[in-house]
DNA sequence: TTCTTTTGTAAAAGTCGGTCACCTTTTGTC
DNA sequence: GACAAAAGGTGACCGACTTTTACAAAAGAA
């Protein structure tokens, strides 16, 4: 809520300086010019003082930028400075994985809570997190503050469950499902299509050839 | 190789009508216009068509398009109609969900073949995929004609096992790493950062509060 | 002080995707 | 067979973002 209105393809971007920053900070690098940056992280320059500059004057003219102060700017900005939360719906084979997966070598994110509708596994531990039934899951997310969830149901409870999740005061769904959810807008969808990504990668090898082509995901 | 330059913004939604045909078909529906497959998949109705067009005239006018015809064209086009084998290499957390993990609900895409550099796993068969010591790589790959790998090594093997792919003659990765690989411009990457995705959508949580914002994996 | 470096940003240029509007073709009805 | 209705194909346009250029302003360096 804090600075205005930040590009989306900034935004993608911040994560990338802060690996780098950190990089430099445990190398002892004291600062760092847009340049130095740009070839890094092969952004060009301008971008780079021109992300930075959304969110005021971070570096000193004639100078570049003081890798600590940046590096501390931008754990605040993401959030890497205290513990966010979410919780996992579905645990099956994909959901299962993103239990064990270690959401950013950080400790910034956790999955604290996971549901099920698998009466086998609600009301075990898996990989660490405590697995509830379906039934809980209103009851947790708002005991726990929780506001952003990772589904990864079967397809054909995907909107149901989103629908819950929405009653339930999620913001933001990062969705790995096929389904397109249509949820209120004040939620945030971040969609994950593995099945899509990869499909599209086959075709545009198939059906370019060659040409470059670094695309993100989300992009 | 065949068409001229589609849009990645239609490419990313091909598969999308794609699972849509195939429902109209199994219910035995025959025709279908643009203005209602526009209500189905949420797409405007002349974005559709104009998707299509790319592919030259799949429609008749006055008429609609032939579900059956269309499907049959987005099979071949999707490559839906033959297997396509790739790699995976990798068999951490995320590597051994995705071995499990149902690539597309249809058949056409199959993970052959893992790759580890853990002497206890390679070598063993994994989720019904044999797994390869990394020396086999190269030689697994070009056997198998594998041209797709599905990149989930530790970062700071990344760039290398990437190196590694495109010497045996990988031409696409998906790369779930936070690494930017460097690669020829005749390699493609398809660069999925679960991390990164998360982290942005929490920041932008924080950030704009609400709004509305169904941003799709890339762009 | 003076020169060099490097930021911050206004403005320009570019990119890309979506939408409109209209023409053409085919259907289907009388 | 003629004509109205339906629907695809497509050139042109619009609009939203992004990137890049370009340069003044500020800070450091000597």
């Amino acid at each position: 809520m804090a600075e205005a209105k930040i590009p989306k393809a900034t935004a993608k971007r911040l994560p990338i300086y802060y690996r780098y920053l950190n990089i430099l900070f445990n190398a002892g690098t004291n600062r760092v010019s847009s340049t130095e940056l740009s070839e890094a992280v092969q952004v060009d320059s301008a971008t780079i003082r021109r992300d930075f500059s959304y969110f005021g004057a971070l570096g000193k003219r004639g100078y570049g930028y003081d890798v600590e102060d940046l590096l501390n700017f931008f754990k605040k900005t993401l959030n890497q400075d205290r513990l966010t939360n979410v919780a996992l719906v579905g645990v099956g084979n994909l959901g299962h994985a993103l239990l064990n997966y270690n959401f950013q070598q950080t400790n910034s994110v956790r999955i604290s809570a996971a549901f099920d509708i698998n009466e086998e596994i609600a009301n075990t531990i898996q990989s660490g997190v405590p697995v509830y039934p379906m039934a809980d899951m209103k009851e947790q997310l708002q005991i726990q503050q929780i506001d952003v969830a990772i589904l990864t149901v079967p397809i054909n409870h995907a909107q149901d469950v989103a629908d819950e999740l929405v009653a339930a005061g999620v913001k933001g769904i990062m969705n790995f499902t096929p389904i397109r959810l249509s949820v209120p807008a004040t939620v945030r969808i971040q969609n994950v299509d593995l099945a899509n990504e990869l499909q599209t990668l086959i075709y545009f090898l198939d059906h370019y050839g060659n040409e470059a082509g670094t695309s993100d995901t989300a992009k």
